[in-house]
RNA sequence: UGGGGCGUAGCCAAGUGGUAAGGCACCGGUCUUUGGAACCGGCAUUCGUUGGUUCGAAUCCACCCGCCCCAGCCA
């Protein structure tokens, strides 16, 4: 990619049933700016990470606002790395959000980075020294804390606050020259550490660190904190809404702060609500430690709520940009349930998966009447959602696997499926009779031997009886083995970390459950990863990485809606 | 206890003085060769509380209650 592409901010292009933008408070600000002749009309947004973690899903819902609203309105919206800490930022975080970006369907206008203003940030800094708005300070962490003050105490002068232009100069020129150990001193801004607001009590701007940078290597032993750094960043990029999450709202009087001292283009920040969601967590800190401590298999997991690790399960971008659109924004903390999201990719998966059959707990069945050597095509629909995706051809025979599911020796009430003495429909082949029931020495119920009725074909029923089951099935004999991960949420809880508990320990033991053994159909047997289908009845699965040919390995994205077990939830209350 | 932000249905959320949008979830029903999808219908006499202003208040005022953020040389 390159920097600054002169074309306008590209948001991927709807597709029918998208969800329009909804209106909310920053829109209408936009609206009202625009009207106002601000910055003659012009919206200019960026989308600011900083590369030391991996994407999620909450940030998704500020791309798809940054990008979002920059295209609706004609503007531009930059990528920005935030790098100013070369201690916990790498490279690899910086490749990793360019890929889930661009997965996410946006383009960037311009790339850039907080260290390409490094030299301009110094140069502000001096002009601020030399106004007598910042000043070199010996204090050490711990004596600046004890200096600041408390909530509801003012803080005390820094007992180096006044020290004289040239000293200042001298000093801050000798920090940058690496003459001091890290942590020695620090520049500060002059404000009032007597403010009820703590960011204004004389804040921090440039720490000491002897430390290699992802991008300027040893240029700098010097680097900005994320106050002095991201509103000069916006204002050079000519940033007009700053879009940001909540907790910076305290930050925004210190963000105004410099960009009035420094007179340069006043770019404003605008807070809206992170996005929480039920049974996960959403904090760059939690999911490296799930990582780091291997609670999980990687950043890209598909129990992780990252970009990645979704992308790995099956989600499509297509889903979460319907869901953030769906999402309001506004000032509320709140959490979105995660039937939300399911929703989304639900709808958008219902109406692109190809449809094939396969069993996950295979239960095998004999259909005694059927010949022996017989094999059949069956013709059976691709999409019965989208009728370009055409049909296929199934092969049946004699034995085939069902779902152990779908067979009940003592069916319950209202469950309609494949009983002794009952017939149901094996979806694209035949009415099926259940005929007797093998069991092992256990009393396992291993075999099933049914009859078929000839005149059924493609499962049709030409004297128009109805049947109230409609099962799936393999053929044994043309079945390819498959291994199928299912997921259930990383979480027991809603909020995991909920009244200050430790959200380690209400991980969920069953969050991941690996069969093997499973049966699909022939034409899966060489499926490409990433590739997403819906295992009729069951849900929807996607290919995962490990996969290999004629040995396939399917991650499930989510479950179909399941009345059945629904009923017999409530049964059992 | 200082400052800032926020409180509309189980969840998210419109609404900005004229008598409570929409989505998710849930509950019924129609249809169905996926108990899927689709479709139809139901779902807040009430907007954190209590007073006040007004012909009229979720919207204006006052008080109170609750939740979130801020005391990193993190972002």
């Amino acid at each position: 990619m390159k920097n600054l592409e002169s074309e306008a901010s590209s948001a991927p292009e709807k597709s029918s049933g998208e969800v329009d933008e909804r209106s909310n408070f920053i829109r209408d600000i936009i609206i009202q700016d625009i009207k106002a002749g601000k910055h003659g009309g012009r919206v200019q947004t960026r989308f600011p990470p900083e590369p030391n973690g991996y994407l999620h899903i909450g940030h998704a819902k500020a791309i798809c606002l940054d990008f979002g609203l920059a295209a609706e309105f004609g503007g531009q919206c930059n990528l920005r790395f935030d790098d100013t800490n070369p201690s916990r930022e790498e490279s690899e975080y910086v490749d990793a959000i360019m890929a889930d970006v661009q997965w996410l369907g946006f383009k960037w206008d311009g790339l850039f980075y907080a260290s390409d203003y490094f030299g301009q940030l110094y140069e502000w800094a001096v002009q601020l020294i030399t106004a007598g708005k910042a000043y070199v300070s010996d204090l050490s962490a711990e004596e600046m804390r004890e200096y600041r003050g408390t909530l509801t105490e003012p803080g005390r002068e820094d007992p180096h606050r006044n020290r004289s232009v040239e000293e200042n100069l001298e000093l801050f020129e000798r920090m940058r020259r690496g003459e001091f150990p890290d942590g020695s001193r620090t520049l500060r801004a002059k404000i009032n550490m007597a403010s009820p607001n703590l960011s204004l009590r004389d804040p921090v701007m440039y720490r000491i660190l002897h430390m290699e940078h992802h991008r300027t290597g040893n240029q700098w032993c010097i680097y900005p904190l994320y106050d002095y750094a991201h509103g000069q960043s916006d204002s050079i990029e000519r940033v007009t809404h700053s879009l940001c999450t909540l907790e910076f709202d305290n930050n925004r009087a210190l963000y105004n702060w410099f960009i009035e001292q420094l007179g340069i283009f006043p770019s404003q920040q605008y807070e809206f609500d992170r996005l929480s969601l039920t049974y996960t967590v959403m904090s760059k800190r939690k999911l490296l430690k799930l990582v780091q401590e291997e609670l999980v298999k990687g950043w890209d997991d598909p129990r992780m709520p990252t970009l990645s690790g979704m992308r790995r399960r099956g989600y499509t971008p297509e889903a979460i940009r319907n869901f953030c659109a769906s999402l309001g924004v506004s000032k509320t903390n709140g959490i979105t349930q995660l039937q939300q999201l399911e929703y989304y990719l639900r709808e958008d998966l219902n109406k692109h998966a190809l449809r094939v059959m396969a069993v996950l707990k295979p239960l095998r069945v004999v259909i005694d009447n059927y010949p022996d050597d017989l094999v059949e095509e069956m013709e059976a629909i691709n999409n019965p959602e989208d009728a370009s995706a055409g049909t296929r051809k199934v092969l049946f025979s004699k034995v085939l696997y069902i779902e152990q599911e779908d067979f009940r020796e003592d069916p319950p009430k209202q469950f309609y499926r494949l009983a002794p003495g009952r017939e149901v429909r094996l979806r694209y082949a035949y009415l099926i009779t259940c005929q007797s029931v093998v069991k092992d020495a256990e009393g396992n119920i291993v075999e099933l031997h049914c009859t078929y009725d000839p005149a059924t074909r493609g499962g049709n029923t030409p004297d128009g009886r109805k049947v109230k089951s409609t099962i799936h099935w393999v053929s044994a004999a043309h079945a390819v083995d498959a291994e199928v991960r299912l997921y259930d949420t990383l979480f027991t809880k809603e909020d995991p970390s909920e009244n200050g508990e430790d959200f380690i320990d209400n991980l969920n033991p069953n969050s991941l459950e690996v069969l093997t053994g499973c049966k699909v159909e022939l034409s899966l047997r060489d499926a490409a990863p990433a590739t997403r289908y819906q295992f009729e009845r069951l849900g929807y699965f996607c290919v995962d990485p490990e996969s290999a040919p004629g040995h396939p390995v399917f991650n499930r994205t989510i479950g179909l809606r399941d009345t059945w077990a629904k009923i017999e939830q409530r049964a059992k209350r």
